[in-house]
DNA sequence: TGACAAATAAGAGCTAATCCTATTTAGTAG
DNA sequence: CTACTAAATAGGATTAGCTCTTATTTGTCA
C-alpha cells in the first residue's frame, strides 16, 4: 500500500502538519513532533501504548499519558485520525491519503486497501438536512490469510 | 427505520434464537433470553451496562458481566453484532436486517438507515485469496442535527 | 429423577485511558 | 537577548470497562 517515501515529500508532510498545529493554535513541541513522525513513518495502525514504545527511542522521557494527548489532537486537528472497527484499543492512523481498511477478527491485525469506487461513495439522499456527514468509510472484517489457514487445519 | 413489531414476528425471532442456541449447543437461560430480548426490543445500540439496566427490571440478581458475556455469545452465535465506529465503549445491535449506521461524534448517537445500494458492495478483485471477508461495512460519521446546531450558534 | 456439563453471581483483578498537579517550555512582546 | 505567560508535559493516582476466578445453581438429557 505504501510506497517509500521520498525525502522531499516528508519535508512536504512536516510542513503541512507545522501550518495545521499553528492554525490550530498548537506549540510545535518535541513531543508533539514525535509522535506524528512515529504515526506517519509506518502502516500498522499502532495503539497509544505501541506508539510510546516508538518514540521513547527519540525522547526517553516522554510519558504515555503525552502520546494518548498528542494523538487525540492530531485527530482532532485532522493530521490523523481513529481507525474504525469494533476492537477494544484505540488505533490510530497517519495515512491521509484515501484509502479503505480490512481488520483480522482473529490476530486484530489491520490492512490497508484502495478500491477507487469506496472513496466517493454518495450519501443515501434521505440523510441530506439531517446530519452532518464529515467522514465515510468502508471497512471489512474477517480472516487474514494466516489465520484463515490456521483455523481451517 | 425499525418498524413496530407484531407479537407474531417476536414469537418468530425467538423460535430462531432458541434454535440458534441449541444449534451451538448453548442452553437456553433465562438470562440469555432476557439480555436477547432487551436487545432486539431497542434501536439505540446499547452498551453491555445500559443492557444490564434493562435486564434487571426482569431479572433484580442479574450480574453485569453475565450480560457481557452473554453480548460477546450472541455476537458469536450470529444472535446480534457488535457496532462498528472509533468509540470506547462496545455497542451492541439486536437488528439482522440490513442497514448501516450513522454515528454522531459529538453525543456518540448512533442511529440506522438504509442504503440498498450499501448493502452487496462488491470486495475488490485485490482482496480475493489474500482475505476472508466475513462482513462488509458502510459507515458515516459527523455530526447530528441537534449538535450541529448547538456548535454552529 | 438423577447426573453432569454449562452457566451464573459476586467479587477480585486487570488494563487502557483519563485526571491531577507541580514543573517545564514554546511563543511572543519588549 | 530577556522576561513573561499560557500551553504542554511527566509522573503518579484514579477511573472505567471489561475479564477472570471460584463456589453455587441450573438446564438438559438419559
Ligand atoms: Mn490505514
Ligand atoms: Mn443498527
Ligand atoms: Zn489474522
Ligand atoms: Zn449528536
Amino acid at each position: 500500500m505504501r510506497e517509500v517515501m521520498k525525502k522531499k515529500d516528508i519535508e512536504v508532510k512536516f510542513r503541512v502538519f507545522e501550518d495545521r498545529c499553528r492554525q490550530s493554535g498548537l506549540k510545535v513541541t518535541p513531543q508533539r513532533v514525535a509522535v506524528y513522525k512515529a504515526l506517519i513513518g509506518t502502516d500498522l495502525h499502532p495503539t497509544a501504548e505501541e506508539v510510546h514504545r516508538m518514540v521513547k527511542q527519540d525522547i526517553h522521557s516522554i510519558s504515555l499519558d503525552t502520546v494518548n494527548r498528542t494523538l487525540l489532537t492530531l485527530a482532532e486537528i485532522g493530521a490523523a485520525f481513529q481507525v474504525e472497527g469494533t476492537g477494544q484499543r484505540r488505533r490510530f492512523d497517519g495515512d491521509l491519503e484515501n484509502h479503505q481498511h480490512f481488520r483480522c477478527i482473529k490476530c486484530g491485525k489491520i490492512v490497508d486497501f484502495h478500491h477507487k469506487p469506496f472513496d466517493n461513495i454518495d450519501i443515501p439522499a434521505q440523510l441530506h438536512g439531517q446530519f452532518q456527514v464529515m467522514r465515510k468509510t468502508v471497512y471489512l472484517e474477517g480472516l487474514c490469510q494466516t489465520c484463515s489457514a490456521v483455523s481451517s487445519s
